[in-house]
DNA sequence: TGTGATATTTGACATACATCAAGGCACCTA
DNA sequence: TAGGTGCCTTGATGTATGTCAAATATCACA
């Protein structure tokens, strides 16, 4: 589907898009489409030649390699005004696999037309390049988590990471996706997922409804994730 | 220590210079110097505001995390030839630690002045991004590697890096690092390190001196890095 | 050339986590 | 409303890897 006015000033408040004069915005729309996807639909595949980056405006995207057994690992998810595959367009290959969780609608931009606005545009390389290191960045903290942390630690890592700003106490907080996909994000098994959220619940650290979870005690699980096992 | 005309022809084989004249080259020379590091020498900490990036001339250098009870994890090995922390210069701290693990040296550049020269090459700010890109997906491989793959994959994955191009059946190759360095760099204890060794050698698929290793049957190291534990 | 520091290996043991299996629950659709 | 499908939970059990400890081996430096 082509773009809108509307969708383009949705489009004008990523980060990215900033610098882009209302003539270079239009350029880029003009290039650029909205995709409808249905719960599981790929995006595209690890190994495919990168054509398009993508925006997303509605539902979840999981970022995600599988072994060669299927096992399947979420890098990353996506969520509502979030860049994916934007960092991987001097690759030329898509270096993992993405996948719509629920319905969701993306927009998805030409890479060859924003290479041209690149070459034109310092200030905007300067937006891209930040953006890459702190993409990098989140690596770095990643590979931290998975070899430094236990399991435990880092899904207490991710139940504070959902907490908003500022709140001290206790807070509750909802599960954006399923637990199934939460485990593979953290690199666990569900099971496990499963037993880490029990033994919490027993520790009276937290209260769990389904996907809704209540925090009781912020500062215990600041002191798990960042203390011990 | 200032650099010479000498240093500048090896700044120059360096991928990131390419496309800089002689008289940009002259001025990111006159802006860096050559530093000389002992064993064990810190060049930066993770936290540190991030005034320059380096090529390493000579020696090795091990880009590493530290957990809060002072556990090394390194994140990446940097050999003769190779840049590092050259894709942190646009977020202001370093985001690990580097230390030379053995008698180095490094070129330093200044960020400030590399970044100068970025505003004013656009053919410049693509070689950085195209590197960030790679960067990028290096990373995605590791944590792919961290959660897919088992201890005994990722020490034969290890080892067949190691092997020059077009080598087909059996290869000998010398760990350049201490093995403790390689197992953190693998994210395994020592211990395990040496007890994988030790199978793979009654298996007969390699035969150790020290650190000169024969890798007798190539293929079996391949399987056993694709296929199973 | 000695000597202490550091790296490596090996054994015994502990454990976090995975695997396998089964039952319960929620959601969807016919 | 029934019945299927997928997700979640819990139990029993297995295992790869970590931990602790001690015996070499190796290296750097005086």
């Amino acid at each position: 589907m082509a773009l809108t006015q509307q969708h383009i000033e949705q489009i004008r408040q990523c980060t990215l898009f900033a610098p882009l004069s209302d003539a270079e915005l239009k350029q880029v729309a003009s290039h650029g489409h909205l995709v409808e996807l249905n719960a599981g639909q790929i995006i595209f595949s690890q190994g495919e030649s990168c054509h398009q980056f993508y925006l997303v405006q509605r539902g979840m995207i999981k970022l995600y390699r599988l072994s060669v057994d299927g096992t399947e690992k979420v890098m990353d998810l996506a969520a509502p005004k979030q860049l994916f595959a934007e960092a991987v367009m001097f690759t030329g290959k898509y270096p993992l696999h993405a996948a719509a969780i629920e319905p969701s609608t993306v927009f998805a931009f030409d890479c060859m037309n924003f290479i041209a606005l690149l070459k034109n545009n310092n200030e905007l390389c300067f937006i891209l390049m930040s953006s890459m290191s702190h993409c990098l960045n989140g690596m770095i903290n990643e590979i931290d988590r998975l070899t430094l942390h236990s399991g435990t630690q880092r899904l207490a890592e991710y139940l504070l990471e959902q907490v908003p700003e500022g709140v001290m106490q206790s807070s509750c907080i909802r599960l954006l996706v399923p637990k199934l996909v939460i485990a593979s994000r953290l690199g666990i098994q569900p099971e496990t997922f499963s037993r880490i959220m029990a033994r919490l619940r027993s520790d009276g650290m937290i209260e769990t409804h389904n996907d809704t979870i209540l925090l009781k005690d912020l500062d215990a699980l600041r002191c798990l994730a960042a203390c011990h096992g």
